[in-house]
DNA sequence: CTATACAGATTTGTCTACAATTCTGGATAC
DNA sequence: GTATCCAGAATTGTAGACAAATCTGTATAG
């Protein structure tokens, strides 16, 4: 190549390929980042720094951003006719509307599992059983591992939606359960001293699965959610908001 | 400017300024596009033809369509690693599941309408009286100006939710009632033959949220999706689903 | 006549460039 | 000492370029 035209084009492209779908991966790492409270509840979004982090460039990044704006992990601080991202605050009002939502939804899906044939039933139920009896286990231990907490909390309450709900209801019910996450990492008290009335509450959601009894799984899975936020809010009261200011 | 550097960049560029938010207008233009059947059910999107049809480019529909993806409009044809977008078919099964979801958002933020002050409870439901009333007309004078029906059965719930629900769920009604607006326009028979059940279904839910019983408009508003469901699902069978083959 | 392979056309995914706007800090006026 | 204004830094929004992947149609071999 001759030489005067090296300073044409010399746009060193660094082999597009970053692995097929960064938008996907973006979304999931910063969702975890806001989620895990890496990113704290208030604080400044900057598009660019996030892609260097993420080691891709800012459009991915941005899409991401959009989504996560769209279902309520970050919120527009709109000045003027510019959109600031703020990562989401953690508010009282905020978690009683978000529990409320989530109580509804997973007792739609109840409602339909709780009409399934007998046999599934009782396959789920089985299941089920078993993810409470360790959280019975880890409550009588007083081992307390919170981590291990949220995940057998959280299968309980997916392997319901799972078998009971179509492809709509659960694509509703995976982007809001994250977000009642957010409550939970960071206010974690609220579950694990209370556990052994949430692990109460699931023995009743069990029982009227079992039953068959539509209705009262709805009610079972409604109160779960609800109970939780009153235990939430009362931590909240103690601790404060975060992120509102 | 030394004359050796002329053939470097050269890109004339045509002012950015797009009014500043084109991801917005892409977003609703093709919405409206998709809720209006302009882009059939099942058909093909092709980013580069929307973005030459919005004159802007491909970066804020891209942007919009993957929005549109997480919202339902919009599912992706999943050949290999890449994703081809495909406008959301019209079935009955999705119906099924979309009713009943906004019946139960309805229900929940109607549960919260019902809860008002009698003050407000009275207001709001002078506001519903006189949309159902224009509904009742237009029933009677055999008038069946379908586009007047959808906007007066749309304020109707619209003024529940909007006094009931707060941001969260808000947004939640917002995502989703379009969707249910698609198979209204594209099976308006099934609306307008049976127009005069849902205006007394109507009646019903003011009823209920005059005497304040949350129960009782919760049950309306779901019975109002549910058995609109079904009267779709009767249009559905007739002339057969859209965009599934 | 059918099946395979290959070249060109389409289309998507990501990156970088650039314009416009907003923010920040400091210098100047009073 | 405080308020105002301006230059430069930081940040967002959009455009367009390119590479990889897929699709399509045609030509060739059997």
């Amino acid at each position: 190549m001759p030489s005067h035209v090296a300073g044409t084009k010399q746009v060193v492209r660094a082999k597009t390929d970053h692995d097929g779908n960064s938008l996907r991966k973006a979304f999931y790492e910063i969702r975890e980042l806001i989620v895990h409270g890496r990113l704290s509840p208030g604080s400044w979004i900057v598009e660019a720094d996030l892609a260097r982090h993420l080691s891709m460039s800012r459009t991915p990044v941005r899409s991401a951003l959009h989504w996560l704006q769209r279902e309520g992990y970050v919120i527009e601080h709109k000045n003027a006719r510019k959109s600031r991202m703020v990562v989401a605050p953690l508010t009282k009002e905020d978690a009683g509307e978000l529990y409320s939502i989530i109580g509804h939804v997973e007792g739609l899906a109840g409602r339909r599992t709780a009409a399934l044939p007998k046999a599934n039933r009782t396959e789920i139920a089985t299941r089920l059983r078993g993810f409470n009896n360790q959280l019975r286990e880890i409550l009588t231990a007083r081992d307390s591992r919170a981590a291990g907490i949220f995940d057998l909390d959280r299968n309980f309450h997916r392997a319901i939606i799972e078998s009971g709900a179509g492809p709509r209801l659960l694509a509703l019910h995976k982007s809001i359960e994250p977000q009642a996450e957010r409550y939970w990492r960071l206010y974690a008290s609220s579950i694990i001293n209370d556990l052994h009335l949430s692990v109460a509450e699931h023995d009743e959601i069990i029982a009227a699965i079992v039953a068959g009894d539509p209705d009262r799984v709805e009610r079972g899975l409604q109160s779960n959610w609800e109970n939780g936020c009153h235990r939430l809010a009362r931590v909240i009261d103690i601790f404060g908001e975060r992120g509102s200011w």
